[in-house]
DNA sequence: CTGTGTCCTGGAGTGCGCTCCAGGTCAACT
DNA sequence: AGTTGACCTGGAGCGCACTCCAGGACACAG
């Protein structure tokens, strides 16, 4: 059927910047897979399972915890149970993100006012 | 001159957010203090000490590490041996701030992709 | 004086997200 | 056949940033 691609765990490690334990790890949680395996066991990720990590590292890039993904895997696994909430969830975490933005702009104000204030400031404070 | 404000354990906790432990953690890591003492040995907060703590919080809020506050604020605190860096570590963690925020925004544009991807194609046009 | 509350200390425990390890199987090259 | 080397498993260990706890000492209202 499908010729597709398949990729040996050192070059998935590669692909997804992921150790090869990180991978391990991540579908030992069920955050993806179950992975192929040659009979005797070694591993054979997909071009689906690459994709799927690809969108694990982005959400962890973002700033969502493995619980967080967790569920949201599940979730998308089997959506055959009508309304699951992934958009939900994806949605309430874009604007947890947002607040993060935020949070993070506002620390970088004060930053620049630290900057400012230390750099303009000789050598001398004490009140 | 002495006229400051001081407050016990409990206020500063509840003024900085932050609890009582660490409280007592971040001044044992040397982030701020030392703290002033009753003579039976009650922690007696000041307005400088409160200052010091918001500021911590704030740089704990922009991600800057435990360690990164020892750093700073070890510059901070002997700003009498010229010039020590503050800036530039500040300035530092200033543009990795940056990158974060772009990270995340990034992310964002993957998370409203996934949003639009599973709400076009889960119960059909929806919006 | 006594009870209740706040605080003290040092150290152990927690949750997260990996990361490392021992001890083994299997693949590939020479 | 021998020798690497990639990979397997389950479980231990780690670094971070707290958080909790036992056991003890003031503080102060009644």
């Amino acid at each position: 059927m499908d010729l597709m691609t398949t990729y040996a765990p050192a070059e998935a490690s590669e692909r997804t910047g992921l150790s090869l334990d990180t991978l391990r790890y991540y579908e030992r949680l069920g955050l993806f897979g179950p992975v192929r395996r040659t009979t005797t066991g070694r591993r054979v990720y997909s071009d689906h399972d690459m994709a799927w990590v690809g969108l694990l590292v982005c959400l962890r890039n973002a700033g969502l915890g493995i619980s967080d993904l967790q569920r949201l895997m599940g979730r998308l696994r089997d959506r055959s149970g009508g309304p699951t909430g992934v958009v939900e969830l994806l949605e309430e975490h874009r604007s947890r993100l947002h607040g993060e933005i935020a949070k993070m702009n506002l620390a970088l104000g004060v930053l620049d006012d630290k900057i400012a204030h230390y750099r303009g400031e000789a050598g001398q404070s004490k009140k």
